[in-house]
DNA sequence: ATACGGTCCGTACCATACTACGGAGTCAAG
DNA sequence: CTTGACTCCGTAGTATGGTACGGACCGTAT
């Protein structure tokens, strides 16, 4: 295990640094996530380390609700001398928008269910439930 | 068009009715969410007007955030006689407190989009842009 | 020199909830 | 009795984000 990110990495260096796993980093370059890095002789792909880093970039974009393909697009915006700030900016406020509405949609969802678990007491037979009830409603909201 | 909801309905008059297509039906069928109706002669499916009741059940439950795999438990229970209204309301419960979480890592993904763009002036090009910056921080949170 | 682990590739599979397709048979209106 | 809409079935495809498999090849430590 000679531990030096000077040169070159395999990928499983890169995968392991990264905090995933070897099958995602060729997951990741299949859908144009990652830039197809030079070979050896032998195949084996040659990294350099800031494809690490690349990767953590998708990790965080990922934790903050941008999908692949938006992953995809910002990656590209960044490459793109045309673009500028504020075209990434308003990535960020449509992916704000759109979190708004499933935040929503999540609210209204959770009262409608505490409604029905306030109206149960608990007791009696599910035939007498009036949670399977109200879903149950010909006529409902 | 004979409209009558009296004895027997073809697959396509449940699915119009219930506002889902026929493939729909039979998709539920397969997956057990929908008893197997009798069958005419020729094959085609007779479903009583209640088939609709369920389509309903199974849409409100979705509606509620429930994935196909809960809402067949629903429907297990309320056939299960041993069970009580208390095992429906444990499952509104559970499903109340997921919702809870998917709040929780929404809003913390908002406030981190908030910042960002806050940080972001919208000029300037993508090479100094602070979004795609904390995206790509080596050391971060 | 050989063994063991890493890497190669294509393909298939996981879950979720449907949707589409093709070809044959059926039903009902005109 | 013909026509057109409906239904049958099994299989395959959609989108999302990976994970797993299998057989072959590579690299390095002992």
């Amino acid at each position: 295990m000679t531990e030096a990110a000077l040169e070159s990495m395999t990928i499983g260096q890169v995968a392991n640094a990264a905090g995933v796993g070897v099958e995602t980093v060729r997951f990741y370059e299949r859908e144009g996530l990652l830039a197809k890095p030079p070979r050896r002789p032998s195949g084996y792909r040659q990294y350099p380390p800031v494809a690490v880093r690349r990767i953590r970039f998708i990790k965080r974009a990922k934790d903050l609700g941008f999908t692949l393909g938006e992953i995809r697009e910002l990656l590209a915006l960044r490459v793109d001398p045309r673009t500028t700030c504020g075209d990434v900016r308003d990535r960020a406020e449509a992916k704000i928008a759109d979190i708004d509405g499933k935040l929503l949609a999540l609210q209204r969802m959770r009262a409608a269910l505490v409604d029905l678990t306030k109206a149960c007491s608990g007791r009696g037979p599910t035939s007498e439930c009036p949670i399977l009830d109200a879903l149950d409603e010909e006529e409902d909201r």
